[in-house]
DNA sequence: GATGAATGAGCATTCATTCAT
DNA sequence: AATGAATGAATGCTCATTCAT
């Protein structure tokens, strides 16, 4: 099979890519490991085993290597719960949220410190938090229409404000995954506290 | 009378003590503004009207004018309204720590900001680490003891982990405050609902 | 056919050879456009459409392309109108002169922003001081000889130094040359004022 | 004598001014030997016997030294000929000009190879274009009031273009000072037949 | 107490050049 | 003949810190 033009191959990723993806890695393990303040790019190419020139080549600045790193994590951040929509209930399609959550927790904790990280960039940087700010807008979609689902099917009380309810739920989970700290375990159980608490809460 | 503090002059508030709390206002405001991670000791110096070398005679490194900002912060967060402990039954005692933070969300939002810089950045500094850990024991036993009384006075379900139910709350609260932004005001009524959602809960 | 040159493909103008030719093209413009201080190995490349280390295939070094670029100048700056040996009278011969700058002002104004740039760099480099040297020689040459028919045939003073007054003569040419500007028009009258005056000074 | 304030000291120049001069100097010399293309900063700190850190103290970017290599140079050149002015005759103070020129290029002749680059580079730097038009204005006044003397005077031809030919005479004298090399020798008899030239043609 | 001057170590980025394919 | 990938050696600039006065 030959390879004409200058496409990359198409089979496997091109070496190039596969180094991109070495590249992201190391320098998402250095952001979770030392936050946004300590990130340099000579450790990221040291760490990767390429020249600071090289690792250059792949990002032509810093900023387009964090923005590499944000693109990373949200895509493995969205590749979420395909079970999620199929739940029998709207109140199991909420508690899944916080499964999910204590998931992640368990699987890739470091997710937590980089996101953390990342947040706290948005207020300084326009484009992460225009990227925030879409996700947000997709997850508070996807929690009012399960709000919408309770309500309608009678699990959830009918007075609550769907809009204003799916936006504290973001807020209270949001703001759990910013207290994680690397080997803290005992978020996981206060998570299913939180579940409980707003179960109860919406069904009252 | 002995100070065992960091080498400051003694006795009462010197020209020279008025001069480290001019900085440190001055550092206070800087880090709400840029973050820390555009924290710089020059422009600090710059805007209290100071040389960069007698920015040093005081904060001997940018390390000890953290600290002391640090402690700045503090300082006027723990000096709570003093009605606390004076309310009438437990709920009320709970809800004002809710009223509380929408107090200090309107009365001074720049207190959010740099909390969350200042506990970002405790993952990474193991004296501001001890430093939270030891306001989070204070606010601990303090939460446990309203909580305490609640059930006691009947107002709390009997059933309740005291101490596991503090520390949600605790979380709660605290995540709900890394999420402020400035110029955001939508988070007052998040609070509220937040105050009604675990008052439900409590009361179930 | 023994070709003497640094390497190229021999005989006749093969593709490598058209090749070379749009690249030294390429650079001359963007010499003209940014100077030498400007000048970049990989702008080249890109605007000639071919990849840095093909560039480097056909020129091994800057310094390479640097020489090329020079001798495309030169050899375009050569051709000299062939019409100037046949002027009836020397005065017509050294006019001729002038209007030629004149003309290339016109036609290609970029050569007198390269053949700046390049003469300001053969202070630094011996190679380009050499091939300056020598066509130096060849111009002095011909206005000696243009200035000594002048003489022979009565129009000009026999009192002058030939020699001496060649070498004026292409100091004034030369330094017009390099005070042009891209889009300036105003040099044009000043050559024939130029040529006017020393015309002048050669009949007194 | 107590000298309040943050003002330099009064009498001799302060430390700090007098380090700007050297470094200032050194800059100065380095632009001579190797042109705007190889002009470093660091080789300037090294120079001068300092830290690149202590040369962006009294320079913040190398633009700002250039510009203070600029006006040192420009200030030294506006130290002219004092005696100018006085001269008896319009023909005579002409005639200063060239000597003027030819002072300069026994007593400082790098001031050529520097002017020389800055005029190179006044094509791509809106200030140091401004700079040097500004100056240019200057001289063409002061030429044109000589000219125009002369004519008064009668010892210049009355149908000479005032305007056109100061700026043709600054043309030519620029012309030469552009083709100044160091070491260089021959340019000194060659202004003189070029003052020679202007004066005949002036008077013809 | 206060400052101007100075510095070491480091930072992101650039550029001509090389090499395996 | 051509290229993607890689690199060494700079380059201008920054920053917390120090020191002599």
């Amino acid at each position: 099979m030959i390879q004409a033009g200058r496409g990359r191959p198409s089979g496997r990723t091109s070496v190039g890519e596969t180094r991109r993806e070495e590249v992201v890695k190391v320098a998402y393990r250095l952001i979770a490991e030392r936050g946004f303040e300590g990130f340099r790019t000579r450790q990221v190419a040291d760490e990767a085993g390429i020249n600071v020139a090289t690792l250059h080549y792949y990002f032509p600045t810093k900023e387009a290597l964090v923005q590499g790193v944000v693109d990373y994590v949200l895509a493995s951040l969205s590749s979420t719960s395909p079970t999620d929509e199929e739940a029998p209930t709207a109140a199991e399609a909420l508690r899944f949220e916080f499964d999910d959550f204590n998931r992640r927790l368990r699987e890739s904790p470091e997710q937590f410190t980089v996101m953390t990280e990342i947040s706290s960039r948005a207020s300084r940087d326009p484009a992460i938090a225009a990227i925030l700010a879409r996700m947000g807008v997709a997850w508070h979609a996807h929690l009012s229409g399960i709000l919408a689902r309770g309500v309608k099917e009678g699990v959830f009380r009918a007075n609550i404000d769907v809009d204003q309810t799916a936006r504290a739920i973001m807020m209270q989970i949001r703001g759990l995954g910013y207290q994680f700290k690397p080997g803290d375990d005992t978020l996981s159980p206060l998570v299913n506290l939180l579940a409980d608490q707003i179960l109860t809460w919406l069904a009252a």
